[in-house]
DNA sequence: ACTTGCACTTAGATTGATTCCAATTCTCTT
DNA sequence: AAGAGAATTGGAATCAATCTAAGTGCAAGT
């Protein structure tokens, strides 16, 4: 009996899309798995090198951006602050803490999500819905 | 009997803040009042300089955070898009048309917008939210 | 195994948006 | 009219992101 390899979804998604698994797609993928924030790129830099090197920014950008594109990953962003990625595919909203820069995940009922779709002229189709939060947190 | 000057609002804001209402500041402000597209810094530039062609980038710049601060116009931003503005002080939406790169306003009911509020535990405070949506518009 | 093609990676240059800076000009108060 | 503080200006600098051209390496076919 075999066990399933840790990137099993990461290597489904890529060759499904006819794309490779590479060491660094698969680096950065478990570097945005692995800690549960929402990095942005050169963050993932810093995180991948550490295991790898040798690894290029560009590199970085690029795996990131074929994430995105296979659905593996999404981009979060809020004004005047680099793009973050975040490895939470379940439909859901942002907080963005004002006093510590952090992102953190907020649940959205699914009847509210019915409803936030509707407030859309019939003729609009939403591919993306970005709910997000500026605020803070009372102690 | 005097007529309010046009920009009252402007120059009541400005002053409640201790700033100061300047020429500069009102031709920015006036310019986005006058078209209710979303237009890019760059692009109020251009608008600017019909009426004001000595006025500089840089002025534009802190003219448009001016009036952020003030409340007088918002900022919207879409993932890899220069930061666009909107004089639309009523709480509303964004859909952002990918075919033209338009964006225009969605009206949200308040019973939506109250729902909203309540996603959030009760102890984040939310000073801003932001919904936006990205897709085209059917034929 | 060998080679040929194509996808991927790399470093560095480049772009584009925004901010910074230091000098100048303006405007309010006295 | 003068002084002080605020705002504007142009250009330099910064930061995120993209582009480019050269190099690598995997995969398939012979």
């Amino acid at each position: 009996m075999i066990a399933d390899p840790p990137n099993a979804t990461l290597t489904q998604r890529l060759t499904d899309s006819g794309l490779r698994s590479t060491p660094q797609r698969e680096v950065v993928y478990e570097v945005i798995l692995a800690k549960r924030d929402h990095p942005a790129s050169e963050e993932v830099f810093d995180r991948v090198k550490i295991r790898m090197p040798t690894i290029s920014l560009a590199t970085v950008y690029n795996c990131l951006e074929t994430l995105v594109q296979c659905g593996l990953i999404k981009q979060v962003n809020f004004v005047r602050e680099p793009t973050r990625y975040c490895p939470n595919l379940h439909e859901h909203a942002h907080f963005h803490n004002d006093a510590t820069g952090e992102i953190h995940d907020v649940e959205i009922p699914p009847d509210l999500l019915a409803r936030l779709r509707s407030v859309l002229p019939p003729d609009h189709v939403a591919e993306h819905i970005d709910l997000s939060f500026r605020g803070s947190i009372k102690p």
